[in-house]
DNA sequence: ATCTATGGTCAGTTGCTGAC
DNA sequence: GTCAGCAACTGACCATAGAT
């Protein structure tokens, strides 16, 4: 029993320290923080920055393992998100009886850092023309993200349900919204309050700003690696064209080389047939000069030719 | 080519346990 | 008593295979 005891005792509790460092590292590896990388090898490229991260971290306190770490991070984005609602939910309460102590720096960072993340996506895939919404748009996402008290919601005419992440889903309508009495939210102290939410939210913004100018130098390393893959492309696609050329022209002249080798074939079968043909004539004629005792006359000659179907034009041109 | 079902993975949430 | 640690559960997303 007590050996089952150790085997599930817990390990000492996180410090400080490495909460700090451990948020200092997220706001550099949004990729890390939003847990999906966008490149190739992400599963392989995120193993390797938890382990690196874990090593850090070691130095700051108690040793973890990397998924311990990865629950530690998870349940810290989940605490800040509901001590943010904690934050909102007191702001609105009438008759201030209600109090929650602003966000610390560390659940300042926390909340810029998930919510470049979770809440409007991942900067690394952020589309071209979003980046001005999000600078400007963002702390009021992040302040009407939390539910509304029945009276202030709004419903969308022919609201349907959207396709998407549900943390997309719960960003609620604009606060300038139509058909619904101006003072509803008009008290001067909610006023007080919501903007001091607001610049609290600012400074997060601000971090997200600096995490969004990396991403965007990381960005145009990347395009320039890609135009430069660009033109090696078509240095190679200019050599794989001189040799399709070089391959035609290598089929070209096998072709040639064959029908040379045709003719030269047929030709050597007409000099063998013309050589066999002359032996014959030359043979016959040397029997017939023997049978005649030595006595040649030009006559004699043509008429062994004529006998043999030779012409003297056969003769003349081979 | 498009649609649908299925399985895997991961984030978020909740509730309990135990360290501090 | 507080809160980190942990397990279990749920839902969203994605990739893949099979059906149409």
């Amino acid at each position: 029993m007590s050996q089952n005891k150790e085997e599930t005792k817990k390990t000492r509790r996180f410090t400080t320290a490495q909460i700090a460092e451990l948020v200092d590292y997220m706001s550099t590896h949004s990729d890390l923080a939003s847990g999906r990388f966008s490149c190739a090898m992400g599963n392989s490229a995120m193993d390797r920055q938890w382990e690196a991260l874990s090593k850090i971290l070691e130095e700051h306190g108690p040793k973890k393992t990397v998924a311990q770490w990865k629950t530690v991070w998870r349940d810290l984005k989940c605490k800040v998100r509901a001590r943010l609602a904690d934050v909102n939910r007191a702001s609105r309460a009438t008759g201030n009886t209600t109090y929650a102590p602003p966000l610390t720096e560390i659940e300042k960072k926390v909340l810029a850092i998930i919510g470049t993340a979770s809440a409007i996506g991942v900067p690394s895939m952020e589309e071209h023309g979003l980046e001005v919404a999000v600078l400007e748009e963002q702390p009021i996402d992040i302040e009407i993200s939390f539910p509304l008290p029945s009276e202030f919601e709004w419903i969308e005419p022919h609201a349907e349900s959207l396709p998407g992440p549900s943390s997309v889903r719960n960003v609620t309508p604009p606060l300038a919204q139509p058909n619904k009495p101006e003072n509803f939210l008009s008290s001067s102290s909610k006023k007080r309050k919501r903007h001091t939410d607001v610049e609290e939210l600012d400074s997060a913004v601000k971090l997200f700003q600096g995490i969004q100018e990396r991403q965007n130098s990381t960005n145009k390393e990347l395009a320039t690696a890609i135009s430069k893959l660009a033109s090696a492309q078509e240095g190679l696609q200019s050599v794989a064209s001189t040799i399709d050329k070089a391959v035609a022209a290598q089929l070209e002249s096998n072709n040639l080389q064959a029908e040379a080798n045709r003719l030269q074939s047929e030709a050597n079968r007409l000099q063998t047939e013309a050589n066999r043909n002359i032996t014959a004539l030359l043979t016959e004629f040397l029997l017939d000069r023997q049978r005649n005792k030595g006595i040649l006359s030009h006559s004699s000659l043509v008429a062994t030719f004529s006998k043999k179907s030779y012409s003297s034009e056969y003769l003349q041109t081979n």
